[in-house]
DNA sequence: GCTTTCATTGGCAAAAATACCAAATATATA
DNA sequence: TATATATTTGGTATTTTTGCCAATGAAAGC
């Protein structure tokens, strides 16, 4: 079966590309592409308190970017949807790109 | 010649995603698909003070997702990275794609 | 039961992002 | 040159985001 993307508002867009937009958070998300973590393990990864860290991983599960399991005393975590490595790789070339591009005179 | 993507921290990576992380700065994104515009048109379609949409435009110029041209009295914009079709598809899917994932009962 | 470990939530101060006004700049045209 | 239009920049009040502490909840072992 074939999932069937509808057309986001940029509003929708907004709460799903500003639950990636810090770097603990994108931290997160690349690490996470080798496969699921648990918070404990997460936080020393990120270096911050669990606490932040707790809550970014909130803020990216109700924006529908990760999962999570409960297993014993741990939370794992896994990301939600496989597009990411492509996405990843977009948002890399736009750094590289960057520099090839003619720059515009006038701005 | 082919431009191969470096791997860029997550740093520098939040830079990128933040400067798309606002409704009016997807919605310009979203309009450019369809070609250039001008400052001001984006301004009539945005719907915000052109003063707002101008600053909106440079945070984006200055990340790389926008190019611009000075033509006469108007200044065009146009996205530089055309990799934001798909973007903007696997967006769209992650929203769609939650509906259909299993909840974690544990969160 | 009590204790430990793991994780989340509430609260709040500090930092960052946002939006508008006023002013400046640039270009075309009368 | 003066004027009108298009865009950008400086300044600032307002809103949002962030990060830690303290407290709470939940599961496992003693």
């Amino acid at each position: 079966m074939d999932i069937k993307a509808s057309r986001l508002s940029a509003k929708d867009r907004s709460v799903i590309v500003k639950a990636m937009a810090h770097p603990t958070r994108l931290l997160v998300m690349d690490v996470l592409t080798q496969g699921e973590k648990c918070v404990n393990e997460l936080t020393n990864l990120a270096g911050c308190d669990v606490t932040t860290l707790s809550k970014h991983l909130a803020l990216m599960r109700r924006a529908g970017l990760l999962q999570c399991e409960k297993r014993g005393v741990n939370v794992f975590y896994q990301i939600a949807c496989p597009c990411f490595l492509e996405f990843f790789r977009c948002i890399d070339l736009i750094q590289t790109n960057q520099i090839h591009l003619k720059r515009c005179e006038a701005c």
